[in-house]
DNA sequence: CCGATTCATACATTTTCGACATCAATTATT
DNA sequence: AATAATTGATGTCGAAAATGTATGAATCGG
């Protein structure tokens, strides 16, 4: 079954003319005699009634074309669909953020892209702090705002929207509370809370396991699934825990405080999506995210701590 | 587009893995490979996220395959479709035969059809004397039972079914009604019915313009169309007519006789159909016609006039 | 009867295809 | 942690198929 012998044939049964079909098909008219023959081969039977004074089809050309017709459309809207899909913006981007994440760098981010992109469908949601990634491969999220500390094979980390600074959450009255500043080799004996695997295994951890001078942390044993809940657990003076500066927001009240650290270097918040599901949309997320920094970085290009 | 990009895209979405498409596609696998990445240039992306260890399809995959599948599936169904209406019997075949055709060997010929061919729907009826090719060549019937006096060049000649002997047709008061056999140098002066052209400009005149030494006969002004006209005018003593032997089934009561021709061949009866709309039905009706005869008989090659 | 139009065919060239060998990446095994 | 096995991608070469140009054959109008 060969796809040039149907639109030959397609067209053909238009024109009724071998010379000006083949001029539609931008094919040398031998080409459309040997094709339609080709086909009436395939076939098994003549489609086409012809002497070189006219050309009709056969009761069985007409069959075939009532019935080659819709596949054939069909066929080439599916392409036409999936050029679309892969080349054009419009369709649906969902961005999913980790709390943390939330700001001032990701509400630039969006509004920019929909002022951009109006015809693209933006949707933003927030995603659970221990299985972002999870999300992203099932496909539930196009893209992924989180702190850039993967390496996994199958993902590329995109721009970096946002840089913050590490600090430490520490209840109001903990010894630690008035401090200026915190160094990591101070924390060995507070409690932290259990990190999720994705986040030890990383190519820069977002909480060290041990200090660097390589004295071990202390960890909770219980398990804190949102910032919400850690916040409440450092609150109590249960555990102490390395964020970032942009916590703050979410602190008013909370008998929570932050302490800069003096030995971490920033985190940089970006953008995360499955190599193999990138299309349009997210290139354009991208690049709108990297203003004047340039495009999107994959995996093992090692992209600059600042 | 081609086509076997599309098979080898729609397996390997079933089988998810590029050496089960291949064996099940018959192709090497560096094929299955090569045709993969030639789809996804052609669509402007990735439609599967592949590890050597694992094929799994991206969302514009998903997309692509929910799209192209019913409509590839419906081109195999066209094609199919039209495999079997040019090869199998199944299907209907619409057989037209002149009033003067009817007959034991018309009913024969159904009968036996019928029989064995029981997948197809039979029609069987009168088409007009004097445009009974029009009836063939618009379409509106399959094949014609008619005298096999025509050399058109876009019909066949099929198997004789049936020979009849001439006869002259007069009323039974006519001058030469008493005798046991007619020459056409003996018609001159009695008026016929005007021959339509069809009949005339053949390879073989049902009714000739001339006696054998070349006289010419008589042709009464009025037209008629049909045999039944022709009887009531001969019956009125109006015309004489040169019919066949089988004619007799309808003079019961008209006042009509038949007298054997003496110097005139008799005439084939047969099958006539569009060389074009040639089909599996139409070659077994006329293989079943044939009999032991041979198979159908291609305009140009003479055929035996017995 | 002649010329114009139109579909079919012949042949040389280019392109594609299939088979094999091999590479590179990933995972299971020891 | 090192090794073997699996799997998809890539390179190459001879064979086969498709393609384009030129030409032929049939039909129709004048």
């Amino acid at each position: 079954m060969d796809i040039t012998e149907m639109e030959v044939f397609l067209v053909l049964c238009e024109e009724l003319h071998f010379g000006r079909a083949s001029e539609r098909l931008h094919l040398p008219q031998p080409r459309v005699s040997r094709l339609t023959a080709s086909l009436e081969q395939r076939v098994g039977g003549k489609l086409f009634e012809r002497s070189s004074r006219r050309v009709r089809l056969t009761p069985l050309g007409e069959q075939f074309r009532n019935d080659l017709r819709p596949a054939y459309d069909q066929m080439v809207a599916a392409l036409a669909a999936a050029r679309t899909a892969a080349e054009s913006t419009a369709g649906r981007l969902r961005i999913g953020f980790i709390a943390t994440a939330a700001g001032e760098a990701l509400n630039r981010l969006v509004r920019a892209f929909e002022a951009a992109n109006p015809d693209c469908e933006l949707v933003v949601r927030e995603v659970a702090i221990d299985v972002p990634l999870d999300d992203l491969r099932r496909g539930e999220i196009d893209v992924l705002v989180n702190w850039l500390t993967f390496d996994e094979p199958d993902l590329t980390l995109g721009p970096t929207i946002d840089v913050q600074k590490r600090m430490l959450a520490v209840a109001a009255d903990h010894p630690l509370a008035g401090r200026d500043s915190v160094s990591m080799e101070e924390l060995t004996d507070y409690p932290f809370p259990e990190v999720p695997r994705l986040y030890r295994a990383s190519r820069f951890p977002f909480t060290p396991s041990q200090t660097p001078s390589g004295r071990p942390l202390t960890f909770h044993p219980q398990v804190v699934r949102t910032v919400h809940e850690t916040i409440s657990m450092v609150a109590r003076g249960q555990m102490v825990h390395l964020t970032v500066a942009s916590l703050s927001r979410m602190l008013n009240g909370t008998g929570v405080v932050l302490i800069p650290m003096r030995d971490l270097p920033p985190v940089e918040l970006g953008l995360i999506w499955c190599t193999a599901h990138e299309n349009a949309r997210i290139r354009v997320l991208a690049r709108i995210a990297s203003g004047g920094y340039g495009g999107p970085v994959k995996r093992g290009s090692n992209q600059e701590d600042s």
